[in-house]
DNA sequence: CCTGGAAACGTAACCGATAACGATTGCAGT
DNA sequence: ACTGCAATCGTTATCGGTTACGTTTCCAGG
């Protein structure tokens, strides 16, 4: 028996099996060029002992290893959908994930996060990185896909559909009827919500409705961030019958607030958000949202980033998929005055 | 500017810097006996090369790296409460995370497997690891906590008053009125299944009921495991009036074959879960279920790997968290023949 | 002027594994 | 028996960074 402090290493494996670390390594990387009773000797040593190799030492070395990567600036429910895509997509295709999380940054938001993680993974340990909304533009020596990307980013990545999403979104409001619709943006420096904008923009355009600036809030995604907007929009006199929320976060924010100033959804107000994360379908009411399948995402991001690192990806750098608006309670026709 | 494919070595700063690595070395990790002149010089290489250390090649040779490991073997949105409980202990803790998930084992279950992951990571890696529902006893250099641990394992874990709960789900069902309850278990190995496996006995105990053993379906936590053992309860001629599963996800698929088989919830058919995933709250009727808040297990699982990690932990190695019950739509009195 | 000791820094071993290369062996063909 | 080639396996450099240890520098004190 082996203590169980006892860190057992390749040469371990093979001094009892009498042979080189050299053979060891390629008895468990499946090499040509060892023969078959010294195959069975090695096996035996390393069952003996319970070794496995150390992923650290051997991606030192190597240049695949055959784990990607995933960095997030935080854990949402959107995060855990995109990852349970990504682990679909991985699922059998051996390549393993790792998800590195930065204590740190937890809930706030400093710039370079994502190149910081990056450069910590990409220099050895992984074959290439699925980043989720990044802050800016990145380098690295692997090939990375990003989710959500930066506007006018060039590299590669997977959307939504999000102008065509948010115009569906706005004009679902404009047939209910309403005129005065408010919108509450997302983060500036990401596409999808320059997006976002445009479609709210394009659908009141569409229905010759003029945009009143005043009734649009600069958010962030971060959902605190549409507290203080929705308050402004809300105690106004000539306050919008409907908001627009860039994500779903938000959104339910808004909602929250609409209840703190005695307003009833969907009677007073009606509020769409963006996203359908699972808290929308459980909220009371539930959020009329446009769904952006974040498990697809996470899916043909790993499926990408597979195929780049093993450079046998031929399809377009850029994937946008598409959306479809979901109904729920939160709107309706405004209450005539 | 560095072309994008340079990987910036350390060796690359001492070259520019004029000194040696190990010099490099110390400014990185603040140690003593550099003068201020160099420590200038250093710091400006690095800014100027936009060097960042490789936590592959420092973990190998360091015992400590601050970075703590989570492994499980599926992301379910359990996982992804946890999660997020473990990103809140961590936040500003100074330890980062590393998530590792094995593609292979993906909805599988193949025994061993967190031991497998384990030693890759804790070889180096990792300073400890967050083991989410382990399949066996585990070996580590380094602390390992279990959330949800193996029946009868005697190191660190985190786990909810199973026992409690689930008498007071069944006990729910009781007072209700229903006399033939059955049960779908959870993977035996685990702690987990055997509590809530007991307090479904202790309730009908307490109640005066006798247990007939043939209510009782064997699964194993896995939502498809539910699947026939429900079909088979709801089929025979003398259906248990209401049934209690070991887990939300069997559960919701006991829902499904009930509707299957043309039975209306709750009028034909009382259904409790345990867990209280976010799903259970967005089907119709609302699941009622245990909840055993998974963010908590989390937060209080990284609580303690920190403390064990830095050795400061002196509290009982053993955790156990209240539950509580929320009645939703998919129970109540069964109706009358 | 010499010595002692600390501060500052470089050298080289080392962590665990991989892979290029060289050395040895086995065996078939002549 | 000898050559040639392939199969087999060990040696060693290497990955990027850390650290034990040795060397040099510098200054204070005798």
């Amino acid at each position: 028996m082996i203590e169980a402090n006892a860190p057992v290493t390749m040469s371990d494996v093979a001094r009892i099996a009498g042979v080189s670390t050299a053979t060891v390594s390629r008895v468990v990387n499946g090499h040509y060029g060892v023969s078959a009773r010294t195959i069975a000797q090695v096996r035996t040593a390393i069952e003996q002992l319970g070794y496995e190799s150390s992923l650290v030492a051997s991606s030192l070395r190597r240049s695949r290893t055959n784990v990607l990567g995933l960095v997030a600036h935080s854990f949402q429910s959107y995060t855990a959908e995109v990852l349970k895509g990504v682990m679909k997509a991985l699922s059998r295709s051996g390549f393993d994930l790792i998800i590195y999380a930065n204590s740190d940054l937890y809930g706030s938001y400093s710039e370079g996060w994502e190149q910081r993680h990056l450069t910590r993974l990409s220099g050895t340990l992984t074959d290439g990185c699925i980043v989720v909304t990044p802050w800016g533009e990145m380098r690295s020596r692997t090939p990375i896909v990003a989710i959500d990307p930066v506007r006018g980013s060039t590299g590669p990545s997977v959307m939504a559909d999000n102008l065509a999403g948010a115009t569906t979104a706005v004009a679902h409001l404009l047939d209910l009827g309403h005129r005065r619709v408010g919108f509450i943006a997302g983060r500036d420096s990401l596409a999808s919500a320059w997006s976002r904008e445009e479609g709210y923009r394009a659908a009141l355009a569409a229905a010759g409705v003029a945009v009143d600036p005043t009734l649009i809030g600069r958010g962030d995604f971060n959902p605190e961030s549409a507290v203080p907007l929705a308050r402004a929009l809300l105690q106004r006199a000539d306050r919008p019958s409907a908001i627009f929320a860039a994500s779903d976060g938000m959104a339910l924010k808004v909602l929250e607030v609409a209840r703190e100033l005695g307003l009833s959804v969907p009677r007073d107000l009606s509020v769409v958000g963006f996203d359908n994360i699972p808290e929308s379908a459980s909220t009371d009411p539930g959020l009329t949202t446009v769904d952006q399948s974040m498990y697809q995402l996470g899916y043909e991001a790993a499926r990408m980033l597979k195929s780049l690192v093993t450079g046998e990806w031929d399809e377009p750098h850029q994937i946008v998929l598409p959306t479809n608006l979901v109904v729920r309670g939160s709107t309706a026709a405004p209450a005539r005055d």
